[in-house]
Parts: C-alpha cells; structure tokens; sequence
RNA sequence: GCCCGGAUGGUGGAAUGGUAGACACGAAGGACUUAAAAUCCUUUGGCUUCACGGCUGUGCGGGUUCAAGUCCCGCUUCGGGUACCA
C-alpha cells in the first residue's frame, strides 16, 4: 500500500467530521485550555500560505494539550465586517454581505483542506445579528458608565447623577474630556438637554467634537491605529485633521490599568514594549505661568529645567490662543492659524520647516520671575498635555530649533555643556544658572523642583498619556449600526429588548447627497419618529470582545454566560501577528477591563500567553528581459537565464561592449544553434562593424574602451542599436527549483507566445529575492496548490519546517519535498509495497532509545514552540528506525501519537493501521523514560588550547581524575604534547577534556 | 532621531559558554531501470595536501575565559515599531 494521502486526508476528514470529534463542551471534570488565533478577515484573494502559519502552530498546541487530558477549546470565526467588502460594493454593486458570504465560504473550505481541530459549531462572524446584538449591547453599558479615578473602575452613570445632585462635582474625581465645575444647585437647575450634555463629557462611550483623522478618499474617519505616516493603513490614502462630532470610547481612562496589567501577562518584552510604548505614560509637572491676563497651563517632565525657560509654545488650536493675540499680532496670528489648518498632516510630518507666530503677550516665569514671550507653533500638539509648553531651548531639540529659528534666547543649565550647535535632551549633568537647583544633578533636581513647584502652589505633580480615546464612528455602511436616536439633537439609547438592531438595506452604497453617511438612504431609519445614528461601528468593535462569545457563541440571553465564562475564564494561548500590537490587543484588553468593571467577566486580562508569528514574506522570481532596438526602429528581445543577465548588470557601465563581448564569446554557438548562423546578418547588424570593436575591446582594458567609445576615437553612431535590460516579476508557480517551465511560462502571457531565451546548461535559470507576498510580485503561493500536490501533512510540517515561528521569513516551496519525504520514509516503515511490517517483537534497548530521545525532544520542543526543530528530531527518529530496520509496535505506535499533533491525516490512518478503533485525537501523549537514555560510554573530543584534535571514548561513570589520567596517558596526547608539560587540564565530566600547553 | 529584533555554507536553518554547520533543500557522483519518475548509497563551508592531515571560518574591531556563534564594550548593516508626546 501507497501513501496515498489525497484519499486517506479526505476520509479522516469526513470521519472527524461525521463523528464530531472536536466538538467542545464545558466539562468541569477535566482542566480547560483555551487556544485561539486571530480573527481573520475574509478578504475576496483568499488564504495564501502565510495565513495558516499560526493557525497551524496553535493547532499543534491545541491537539498536543488535548493528548495531554486538556479539555481544550480552539474555534474559529470571522471577522467579516470591513472596508474592502464596501469598496467592492461600491464599484460593483454588489451587496457586501453577498461578497462576505462567498469569501467566507472560500475560507472555510480552505481551512478545512488542511486538518484544523476547530470545533466548527462555535463559529461566529461579526456581521451576523446574533453577534452584534452584544457588540451594541455592550456600546449601551459603556453609555451607562463613567470612570472612576479614585476607585479605577467603571461605575454607573446613575451614580454620577446623583452624586450631582446632591454636592456637584464637589469632589467628585472622574475621567472626563473636559475639567466641569458646578454646584448640585446649578446641576439641578439645569435642563434635561444641558445635563445630557453635560453627561456625555463622563460616559465611556461619548458623543463630542473632537479633532479626527478624516480621510477624504475612503469617505470616513479613522483611528489613530489605522493612520500610519499621514496617510491611511488600508490603502494609503491622506488624512487630514477635521473637527467632527463623533462617538468615541474612552480608552484614556483605562491606560494606567492597561500599563500595570501588562506585567501579569505572558507576552514577548517587544510587544509589551510596544504597548507601553503607546500607553506612553509619563510623569512630570503642570504648571501656570502667569499673563497679564489669566494664566497659561503647561506640562512638563523636566520641572528642572525651568530656569531655562525663555518663551512659551502654544499649539495653533489651544484655546490660550485668543487670551495671548495682541490686537497687533492678530493679523498675523490668524493668517498662521488658517496656514496651519490647511496642511495635511502628512505634509506637517514630510515637511520639517520650523513655523510659528509671535502672540504678542508675554507670560511671567513663575520661579525665576522673568518675562517671556508667548509664541504659537504646530510643533505643540493640541491633544497632548495641556496644549501649551514652556520652550527650553538648550535643553530640548525641538526647542532649539525654534530657537535658533526666531533668534530666541539660549540658556545653557548643565555645567561644561555646549549649545552652540545643537541641544543637551540627555538628563545627565550638574545644574548651572538654576538659582536653588544649583549643583545638583539633573535626577536630584527633577525631584526638587517638583517638590519646590508643589509647595509653592506654582503647580502640581501630574501623570500624562500619550494614549488617546478611540473614536468609534465610521461613515460607511458595512459595519455594526448604533443602538442609537437622537431627540432634539441628543443621542439616546435603545432600550436592550429592541437589540439587536439590524443593518438596514440601502439602494446605494455611498453617501447621500447632503453628504451624510450611508445609512442616511436607508427608508424608516428611524424609531418612534426618532432618527436612527447614521453612523456605523469601526472594524475593531466585532473584534473586541470575540474570545468571549466563542465561550458561548449560541447564547441569545447574554454575550456569554456566567457559567461559560467561569469555566473557560480567558485564553491560554493566542497566536498572531504583530500588526494587532497597538490596535486590536489594546481595545481588547479595554473591552474586557470594562466588562470586568461591571462583573460580567470573571478575569482582567483577556489572553494570558501571546506568541506573535513572523510573517511569511514572498521570494520572488525573476526572469531577465533584454531588448535591442535597431536604428532603424526594430527591435529584438530575448530571455537572458541569469548567469548571463548577472554578467550585464555587474558591469552596468558597460552595457555595448561587453554585451556584444559575451556574444561572440560566450554566447556565440548558443545564438548560432538558437537562432541560426546568420542570426546578426540577418537580423541588420553591422558584423563588420562588431568584430572591429570586440578586437578593440580584448586588445585594451575596458575602461580604456569605454573612454574611447564615449569620447572621441569610435562614433557612437557605430553603434546600431539601444539595449535595455530589464528584471520582470515571473509567477513562481511556473519556477521550481529556479528554473523555468519555459512551455507554462509563454502560455502564461500572451506578451511571451513567442519568447525567444538563452539558456544554460540546457535550463533557464530565474533570479530571485524576497520581498512582500503579494499578488503584484507573482510570488503568492496558495496552499490549496500544495495540499494537492503534497497533502495537508506536508504543508503543515513544512510551514513548521521553515524556521522559528516567531520570525519572519520567506516562503520558498523548494525544500518541502524533503518533509514529504519524511512522510513516505515513515509509511515504510508499516508497509512495504501491500505487505504490513509491523510486527509484536520487543524493541531493543537501541530502538527504545530513538524513541525515548525523541519524546523529549518533542515535548520540550512543543512547550517552547521550537517546531520548526521538532519536525527535524521526527526526521531524525524515522532516519534512525530506518537504519535499525525498525517496525516494531512498540516503538511505532508510540511515535504516531507523538507526530499525530504535527500530521493528524497520516497518524490517524497509521493509528488505525496499529488496530486502534479510536480517534488518535484521544491518545495518551507518550511520556519519556529517562533510563532508555543512559549512555554507557561517552566519546570525550581531547581538546588542546581549545582546539579539538582528537576524540576519545570513555566510560561514562569514570571519575574526573581517571577522566585526566586517561587521556594524558594516550599516545595522541602525548605526541600532541610534543615533550612540553601541559600548564593546566580541564576536564568536565560528560562533556570535554582541554589541555592547556 | 528613539525603542525593539536580527546577521552562521549556494539556500532555509541547528547548536544549556564545551566537537560550529544538526535536519532539510540544492548540487555532484553512483546503484536500480530499455528509459523516465520514484527509491537507495556516497560526497558536499573555504583554502591546502596524492594521502594522513594542516590552516581558516558564525557581519566588523576589541575584551572576559582553559574554552565565545553564545557573555561584555564599540561599530557596520538589515528588518520591525514609533514619530514633533514637552
């Protein structure tokens, strides 16, 4: 029997299938784990081979956990909700939950092609109605909900209320968007309209106008994690700063906690990093400067450098704006302003010109008492800190700049330091020209400047965070509606018995002519004559909360129960990419925070272990193209293999000669037997001409040449034709190993029906490099094409094969006939041709120490997510059973249950094979016995300076002295030796002997 | 600029401070075959030697150590993250 792994995959798939043989339950009578993989989109190309690298990974650990008696739970779903269905929408007209369908269908019956132990019936996907019932549910309790500072958790806006009803906002202490002061009498006079509005200055999910990025292009705005460098992450397209009313969750509140809990949980140091990183907390001072009139506030974290402050920064939006404009600077200050609004941030951030307007105030120096002036400037950000900076310009690149720019004063605050051509930011050094500060160092006088600016009631010690609030309105159509009406222009809830509230048909996916979004065509969008929110939820509001509904993705009585949550609590494992470190696995953690705060969940952080997955970079091939085009308008192209094209481009300068060099020497009888003897004469080249030249060319040295021929002696008009060589993306499913299928590849494109190639050695070889995996660069690998050519068991080893998980790589389908071949090596080892090997003998102390070695290595492999090593201890094992002749039960089945995790179609077959009646997915992982592995002897390398010169088998028990005096005794050491007295010995027992001369 | 992570044969990669290059691909040679495929065997870092062997070798320059790919210091370079965050 064969190794027919299209015909054994397909019937173990239906046999798990039929059998339910990974469907989950909650079952307290084994310890849970919970394993998943991030969310994919389904986007309309498909998987290509890098998406099944972690889903791969993460189902090894699955089923390895499951041998390990784990009641494991690994489901998948979609995250289906997103741009890219819509923009298809818009240029097709296609609806694009019809698109979704289809692509979703595509997904799963790829995944399904490769063996994942998903329980398929917890699938969920984010656009279905009885999954963002919960998405909007849990929008209606962050509506409900403010952040308590003091107590560091959610609490219920009702609480709030009353607490205003009764004293105000007497201390009360509340994350918010803007600092309100009022009595209870006040708050209680107030309409129901103003204490709305004033209400939504403290919900978590808040309605307010804020700056936004607007990205013109797509239609919407977006969050800070979907702009990169200006323009936007999906599709590239500019963002500029608008000021809209939008809804928003505030994240902010939440960012001390999303600091502390990183140290609980089980991830890379970079990706913690990362997040901190964006969380960029930062400790320091608000203080006030007085202005002839009122006050400016500023935040700072170098409190001790305030002897050095000689002006004061505003940002262009800050409301200080208009208290600072001297009727004589206002012209000027308003023709900033407006300059200012009119650059893209894109251009702000390409654009590095130091700009800025004098105010014409001047501010007072609160410790040293000076005055100084009050610019305006975009470098000071409005969102950060209080929009206002004091500029110390000897101490702050930034600063300096601006400085330097507008001839402002220097003041150098560090002893022998010298800012004459750039700043000192370092924090190191003794104070100079500080009044009190005086001699101390920069560390101790941070400290004392805080303490002095507290004391004095100049300021106060303040936290800051870079981390902004997500805003949570898209204007698109294909995403969660708003549980949301407006009355008199305020937003109210929908009552939770009216959820979930469903998208709404729209005859057009695109705005409606008065510029509002989508929804705004959609016919009784509205409740109890109420108008509906137009706006929809941004993509990562389905993915938010997802790990929790898989606990309990039928439930239409609450997002999960208590029950489910109890006993699955949070994910064990999750793999992913790095891309989600700031988007995804921040507003994850938020989400789940809250709904701690409010007890719905029973852990605060979502998933404990993260391992990210390297990407999966493409390697491209290339073939060479060169083209010559006569005077006389015709033009010749042919196919260079890559030797010949290596030779051109290493001498790029040279391109006339040389080429015409390797053409007569070279490539001479190659173009004669390709195109014929008169393949020059005929085709108008001037032979003549040619052999003038290439007798010039060897009699001189090329740069000689070269002079000659593009100065004076030869006239270019020698020359008849231009050359251009180019390198054109080839599709790497017509390359193997390199070299072209020349047939596949002129069918490929009609352009080369009639390529025309020089070959070597009879091949064309193609060039190649790694880049991007994308449809562009013809190098997208599909593993549907492998797990035809090869089965599902080798594309999982071989993904696993290609290097650490965690690192990126290039996918090069050269190689995977290797693990392939591990595969038949292991079937012959049960049959050989129809006959059944396998036989009852009892193993020998050799063979049962193949196995044990490679039990241990596979767990401890497993554990660490080392498979790539993994997959070669398997290799090493079936090299070894192959040699011993091995095909002995004991030992084979053993090593089928170990490989079932990595290979489950063949070791289920194989298992079976064994006369098992069961699946192999309930095995019992083998465990390895320590005292198959005891070696008796060890071979010692005799090392000499640390350099090995010969080996030397020892028993393994002999003591360290023996250990010495055996090896000096040796005939090799002693001519090693040579006469001289070693001046040391080293020897460590097991391992090595260094004899040091 | 700042913060992370890398750099080892023709290629992917392996190596608790203890024989660098496991395992695999590719390549070369051989066996089987009418032939091809498949399979099996041998060789395969570089230089050198008829050979035994010798020298050299983990991006570069130093250092610690009996012993460094691995630890320390200083560079070069390639990825990734972040970008006026006061």
């Amino acid at each position: 029997m064969e190794y027919n792994f299209r015909q054994l995959e397909q019937k173990w798939q239906l046999y798990w299938k039929e059998n339910s043989i990974y469907k989950t339950t909650e079952n307290p009578s084994k310890p849970k784990y919970y394993v998943l993989d991030m969310f994919p989109y389904p986007s309309g190309a498909g998987l290509h081979v890098g998406h099944p690298l972690g889903y791969i990974a993460s189902d090894i650990f699955s089923r390895y956990k499951r041998l390990q008696g784990f009641n494991v739970l690994h489901p998948m779903g979609y995250d289906a909700y997103g741009l890219p269905a819509e923009q298809y929408a818009i240029q097709t007209g296609q609806h694009p939950a019809v698109t979704t369908k289809i692509n979703i269908a595509r997904y799963r019956e790829q995944l399904e092609k490769i063996g994942f132990c998903y329980d398929w019936d917890r699938e969920i996907r984010t656009c279905e109605p009885d999954y963002y019932h919960w998405t909007q549910w849990v929008f209606i309790k962050m509506f409900n909900h403010y952040f308590d500072t003091k107590h560091q958790k959610a609490q219920s806006i009702e609480l709030l209320v009353k607490m205003f009803e009764t004293s105000g906002t007497e201390g009360i202490s509340t994350n918010c968007t803007e600092e309100l002061s009022f009595t209870a009498q006040e708050w209680n006079s107030k309409s129901e309209k103003e204490q709305q509005e004033i209400l939504l200055n403290y919900r978590i999910a808040y309605l307010a106008d804020l700056k936004v990025n607007w990205c013109p292009e797509l239609g919407t705005v977006l969050a800070n994690d979907e702009v990169s460098e200006g323009v936007s992450v999906r599709g590239g397209h500019p963002v500029e700063q608008r000021v809209m009313r939008q809804w928003s969750l505030r994240v902010s509140a939440y960012a001390q906690r999303l600091l502390d809990g990183l140290q609980t949980v089980d991830w890379t140091d970079s990706l913690k990093e990362t997040q901190k990183n964006w969380i960029g907390r930062s400790e320091g001072a608000e203080m006030n400067f007085k202005l002839s009139q009122g006050e400016l506030e500023v935040f700072t974290t170098r409190a001790d450098t305030i002897y050095g402050v000689t002006f004061m920064v505003l940002a262009p939006e800050s409301d200080y704006v208009k208290i600072c404009t001297t009727p004589e600077q206002a012209a000027a200050v308003e023709a900033y302003i407006a300059a200012t609004k009119k650059r893209t941030e894109r251009e702000r951030i390409a654009d590095r010109r130091v700009t800025g307007v004098f105010s014409g105030s001047y501010a007072i120096n609160p410790v040293s008492g000076t005055e100084i002036p009050v610019w305006i400037s975009d470098y000071v950000l409005a969102g950060y800190g209080t929009g206002a900076i004091m500029a110390v310009p000897a101490h702050d690149s930034r600063d300096y700049a601006f400085a330097k720019h507008f001839g402002l004063d220097i003041i150098p605050l560090i002893e022998g330091c010298d800012v004459s051509e750039q700043s000192l930011d370092a924090k190191e050094g003794i104070m100079k020209n500080s009044g009190f500060l005086n001699g101390l160092t920069v560390k101790e006088a941070i400290a004392a400047a805080k303490k002095y600016i507290a004391e004095n009631g100049i300021g106060r010690v303040k936290v800051n965070y870079r981390l902004r609030d997500a805003i949570f309105s898209r204007q698109r159509y294909w995403g969660e509606p708003f549980p949301v009406y407006y009355k008199a222009g305020l937003p109210y809830m929908l009552d939770e018995s009216k959820l979930p509230l469903e998208l709404p048909e729209v005859d057009k996916f695109l705005p409606t002519e008065k510029g509002e979004p989508p929804l705004g065509r959609a016919k009784g969008w509205e409740v109890e004559g109420f108008p509906l929110e137009l706006n929809t939820m941004p993509g990562f509001a389905g993915s938010s909360a997802y790990y929790l509904r898989y606990m309990d993705p039928k439930n239409d009585k609450a997002l999960v129960s208590p029950e489910a949550n109890q006993y699955w609590r949070n994910v064990d494992l999750y793999i992913g990419g790095t891309e989600h470190a700031t988007g995804h696995l921040i507003y994850s953690r938020f989400w789940n925070k809250f709904l701690f705060d409010l007890g719905i969940v029973c852990e605060e952080e979502p998933f404990k272990k993260l391992i990210n997955q390297g990407m999966i970079q493409g390697r491209s091939n290339f073939v060479y193209r060169i083209i010559f085009i006569i005077n006389d308008g015709r033009r010749f192209e042919l196919f260079l293999s890559y030797k010949f094209y290596n030779e051109i481009k290493n001498n790029i300068l040279y391109p006339f000669p040389l080429l015409f060099e390797s053409w007569f020497s070279t490539l001479n009888s190659e173009i004669k037997i390709q195109f014929g003897e008169n393949y020059l004469i005929d085709n108008g080249i001037d032979v003549e001409s040619y052999f003038t030249l290439s007798k010039k060319i060897r009699e001189k040295s090329l740069d000689e040449t070269v002079n000659e021929i593009f100065q004076e002696d030869l006239n270019i008009d020698l020359l008849p034709f231009e050359v251009i060589v180019q390198n054109i993306h080839c599709d790497v499913n017509i390359v193997s190993n390199d070299v072209l299928d020349i047939e596949k590849f002129k069918a490929w494109r009609p352009e080369f029906a009639d390529a025309e190639f020089i070959l070597e050695d009879g091949k064309y070889i193609c060039g190649w490099a790694v880049e991007k995996m994308s449809k562009s660069m013809y190098n997208v690998v599909n593993p549907d094409d492998i797990v035809e050519k090869y089965g599902a068991d080798t594309l999982r080893l071989y993904e696993m094969f290609l290097g650490p998980l965690e690192q990126s790589k290039p996918w090069d389908t050269n190689g995977i006939d290797g693990v392939h071949r591990f595969l038949k090596k292991l079937w012959s080892l049960f049959y050989k041709d129809d006959n059944l090997l396998v036989n009852n003998d009892l193993p020998t102390a050799e063979e049962l120490k193949t196995l044990h070695k490679t039990i241990k290595k596979i767990t401890f492999d497993i554990e660490n997510f080392s498979y790539n090593t993994s997959v070669s201890a398997f290799m090493i094992c079936v090299n070894e059973l192959f040699t011993l002749k091995c095909n002995k039960k004991a030992i084979l089945e053993p090593l089928t249950i170990l490989l079932a995790s990595f290979a489950p179609h063949i070791a289920e077959e194989l298992y079976h094979i064994l006369g098992n009646e069961t699946t192999v997915c309930d095995a019992v992982f083998p465990v390895c016995n320590e005292e198959y592995l005891v070696e008796s002897s060890i071979k010692y390398p005799i090392s000499f300076n640390g350099k090995v010169r010969f080996m030397l088998e020892l028993p393994a028990d002999m003591p360290k002295e023996e250990v010495e005096k055996t090896a000096m005794c040796n005939e090799q050491t002693i001519k090693q030796l040579a006469g001289a007295s070693p001046k040391k010995i080293i020897v460590v027992p097991g391992k090595i002997v260094n004899i040091v001369m």
